[in-house]
DNA sequence: GTAGTATGTCGTAAATATACGTCTTATTCA
DNA sequence: TGAATAAGACGTATATTTACGACATACTAC
């Protein structure tokens, strides 16, 4: 095994990286992205609206979904999946306290000479 | 070419997932949370506070410092790296629009019963 | 029941990411 | 000059991601 040595890391860094892995795909920050903007909670109609074969779209929603980004509910034929506003809240606030750590440096706040 | 699709989405989103595939590993999360604890920039330092080797870490460096995340300066025989919190402040802003628009989502605001 | 449609699952090929040992280069110091 | 040290470059093995076609399943409507 040459590989996956998250587990030495601590559960918070996991966790970031985790959700940020979840972000890494463009497809996955436009199905976000899609799902924010539209009125109704649409469903295989966001393979239509992406340039990528229904299957595909299908496995980023399932990686979404596995984290509880988003949550999908069957409807009869068609299943709707809407997001998980109180999950991305909590991620949003991780994502804030990480960057203001990062950002409040105490060494190279000036942002020419470092160090 | 089956892979690679990311040219078909706009620049907006491939940037952010750009950055959140910067943060997609603990090992550069713990990176970037070092650089910021630390009072001196440190350099091959990293590598001995990480567990993994120092080529994989320099590997790591090398993709944060590819993005602009973190600057590299060289010192004689040491290299010291340090933040980028200018860039991590903007980083920082895209983030949070992005997480804004969709906490902000219309329809599921309620988060129990989705649609 | 049967045809039609919407979804997900499975298998698979190609691209990338991760991890590390070894080698090369550059700098310091005796 | 020559030994020692720091750090990136290179090669490579393995794991994972991405993308998609084909198949299976579930529901609707006739």
């Amino acid at each position: 095994m040459t590989y996956a040595k998250t587990s030495a890391f601590t559960e918070e860094q996991q966790q970031l990286a985790r959700v940020a892995k979840a972000l890494a795909h463009p497809a996955r920050v436009a199905i976000i992205q899609l799902l924010a903007s539209k009125t109704t909670c649409i469903s295989g109609d966001i393979a239509a609206e992406l340039p990528l074969s229904r299957t595909t779209v299908s496995q980023h929603l399932q990686e979404l979904k596995a984290l509880g980004l988003i949550k999908g509910e069957i409807d009869g034929l068609t299943v709707c999946y809407c997001l998980n506003t109180s999950l991305l809240q909590k991620v949003q606030q991780q994502f804030t306290a990480f960057f203001q750590e990062a950002s409040a440096s105490s060494v190279c706040a000036s942002d020419d000479s470092c160090c």
